[in-house]
DNA sequence: CCGACATGTCATGGCCTTGTAACAATCGTT
DNA sequence: AACGATTGTTACAAGGCCATGACATGTCGG
């Protein structure tokens, strides 16, 4: 992992045993302990996470949640709401506003860690840091190394976060466009012809390890990361 | 999934909002914020599926589905209703006006994508990236793989959309015209005996795998796919 | 301030795909 | 059996899509 994550969270004993297990796990925490200092850290960090108390001084949870929901810049941003009530209907109106995924206070450090994990995998599976591997290919995150038939690969940055995409989602097609949407980033302008450079840099990386041929062109639709 | 959407939304924060969810499932979203617009890129683009407000300045959404209705060159869109009210009442005008489906607002992301894609599936199986088989033919739309007896199948893009389309319309029997205008797009202006020849070609890509007897004549009429 | 590296864009050339025409084969009907 | 209508098959030219190398610009550390 690496993600870098925002706890807001008004009660400052909580707010730390939070922030202190995230550090704990590899993260990064950002704190915040009401709604409009958690807007403008959103906006100069842009977190890969929020962590997002149900009842807060002035603005609600809920309410910061569907403002995050409008703005194209922070829409894109995972939420984990924590909330001291349990009722189902609570939980309802929670995910409606989009949160993914919902703790009830109190909960254990390994149940913190173990939802922030999931829905870093579900949301960004190329944002954790667990060993991807396909076929004879291996990706290790942590340690930003790549290893082919045991031969090592060098990458550059935006290489790198190339194959780390796919082979986070292997056996699938994916465009041009998503694949700009996904490793470049949604907001950014670059022309679609420039995936072909970047798969035409990544191929020839691999070309010592002869494990260039995972990559396959998908004519008239885009590439695909392949074991066969 | 590579379904066009036009969302007819005039509150601009759930326009987004619906709208983001809808690139994130992997479909392109049309937006229009009144009936007027959402006409005039009805006609242009003609989208695959319509997510209506019910309550629109103007033309209401229910008026706007009812003259799509009347429509040959639109009558057949798949139209889902979303409204804040909930009554029973107005489910049941909603359907007459032969909206497929209904939302109440508020609702989660989930449930969105969720009868977005039951929708589609029902009227255009086609769009979605379900794995489809037909007898000892499987074809998956996401790995953009074909297998036929366990053997792999190399198409080109038209003969591939063109499978796809028999496949999820199997036992029935389409004319050239069908196939054209489904296949390759209804503004697209093509001899018919076009298609005669990508059959042709989809034949005998199919015959390794003795698969090719799949793709049945019906003299006069058209082309059937048939397990028999 | 310089140099190495990274990145995005462009131009070129080749292969693949595609639509069409032409001709052969087949079917249904008389 | 013969004829016209319909479909199968092949060849081909045009165009599109993709791989590739070169180049200009940007970025970062020394």
């Amino acid at each position: 992992m690496a993600a870098t994550i925002l706890v807001v969270e008004d009660e400052p004993a909580i707010q730390e045993l939070i922030s202190y297990n995230l550090k704990q796990a590899g993260h990064q925490a950002l704190k915040a302990d009401n709604a409009e200092q958690a807007m403008n850290l959103v906006q100069n960090e842009l977190p890969d996470l929020i962590l997002l108390d149900w009842m807060l001084p002035g603005m609600s949870g809920v309410e910061l949640a569907r403002r995050l929901r409008t703005d194209k810049r922070t829409r894109t941003i995972p939420i984990i709401m924590l909330t001291a009530r349990s009722e189902e209907q609570d939980k309802l109106t929670g995910l409606e506003t989009g949160a993914d995924d919902y703790i009830t206070k109190p909960f254990s450090p390994r149940e913190l860690n173990a939802r922030v994990k999931a829905v870093l995998r579900r949301r960004a599976p190329q944002m954790t840091d667990d060993v991807v591997q396909v076929g004879a290919l291996k990706l290790d995150p942590a340690s930003h190394r790549i290893t082919g038939n045991n031969v090592p690969v060098e990458l550059g940055p935006t290489e790198f976060r190339l194959l780390h995409f796919l082979m986070t989602h292997p056996e699938r097609v994916h465009s041009r466009t998503q694949l700009l949407d996904q490793v470049w980033g949604d907001h950014v302008f670059v022309e679609e012809r420039t995936v072909d450079v970047h798969i035409r840099r990544l191929r020839k990386a691999l070309e010592p390890t002869t494990l260039d041929s995972l990559i396959q062109t998908v004519r008239g639709t885009g590439y695909r990361l392949s074991p066969n």
